[in-house]
DNA sequence: TAAGAATTCTACTACACGTTCAAATTCTGT
DNA sequence: ACAGAATTTGAACGTGTAGTAGAATTCTTA
């Protein structure tokens, strides 16, 4: 039987850029038209390719969107184990958090899909994509907690204040431009600020 | 010729109880799965009805879009008025948006076109919403410069601010849940409290 | 209760788009 | 330069769905 140690490490390497050129450019359709509104061939038409090459990558435009879920997650659950090494405090771990959200957000877009609706995948994805999601939330959650016993926050249901900083994070896949004014790290800063500054005693 | 004078009260009343019938299923269905993923079946189950139905009322899907979008636009821009007029420091108007736009979300989900993308709206209609969402956001802004320049507020750059204030509450679309155990006003309090704390000097 | 208007239905059309497949082309290593 | 693998292409198919037309039904009013 074949195996994959049968391709030559150079074949593997130009494969895996291809994909993530694909990915990229379904990617930024996705986040600019939608899922539905966005067709093979707009991707393709990205890559200067007909849309029947993306199916020597991806078995179908679904593992196109699946694909986007789980790069975004695995970027935002990296950056809460940086959070957890480095800082000790609450503020400072959540503060990184969000400046790295918000920069995903902005420098890559690779954050976009957090933003994306899970409905369009199939079940089995999107099940696990909003597993990772909670997961995710439930990070925060947890750093809001220790904030609050540790006298730093108020004491507040953190239900409510993760998924304002989430929406206020994910939001920005709206309205960002890389063209525009604001970009991170300043505006990672700001945020942080913001929504830190919204939690912590008067 | 035709005027609009020649049907009675009772039709004219009729049909518009029955266009809002015909919105509040399309805002419920476009809202739990987005706007191409619905079909026009789909909102005409929900009313027991076939889809041929709704073209009595509505030229196209795109006019139910355009339709739902208006309403939620209505809604916050009289949000926006009441404000001003009940209201004199920026703080004070800002929670009340900030608690009717949260209301509007959660109790009668007629709050989550502003949630909605506006690239599957016909041009022209787009430019209008995104006009009106604009002038939304450009009040917003204004309030919060008004506590800057009163003292109320640090100061920031404004647009922020209203960025992370939006999102945050437009994100309620995503997650929210009638059957769930967050309603405003408990909701629209919290957020109030923490986004205009965020704002607030120390 | 009957005429006419309003509403909804059945049957149909047109077309966009995801997907398949085999042929054509380009790339890789010897 | 050649063989074989990797990649891309063009052509075609099937399906789902927005929208149309006219008939059937229900509602309104006098």
């Amino acid at each position: 039987m074949a195996t994959a140690s049968q391709v030559s490490p150079h074949i593997r390497e130009k494969r895996r850029r291809r994909r993530a050129q694909i990915l990229s450019a379904a990617l930024r359709a996705f986040r600019e038209q939608g899922y539905h509104a966005t067709t093979l061939e707009h991707i393709a038409e990205r890559l200067g390719v007909r849309k029947t090459a993306l199916y020597h990558y991806f078995p179908d435009k679904e593992a196109l969107l699946y694909a986007c879920h789980l790069e975004s997650l695995a970027q935002v659950h990296r950056t809460v184990a940086e959070a957890r090494e480095r800082f000790t405090t609450a503020s400072e771990q959540l503060a990184h958090v969000i400046r790295e959200h918000v920069r995903v957000m902005t420098d890559t877009l690779e954050g976009s899909p957090l933003a994306f609706e899970t409905t369009a995948l199939a079940p089995a994805h999107q099940a696990e994509v909003i597993a990772s999601r909670d997961a995710y939330e439930h990070a925060l959650r947890e750093m809001i907690e220790r904030g609050i016993a540790a006298g730093e926050f108020r004491p507040v249901d953190p239900k409510v204040p993760v998924f304002a900083i989430l929406g206020a994070i994910n939001w920005i896949a709206r309205w960002y431009r890389p063209e525009g004014s604001l970009h991170a790290p300043e505006l990672g800063n700001q945020f942080a600020d913001h929504l830190i500054h919204g939690l912590a005693c008067r």
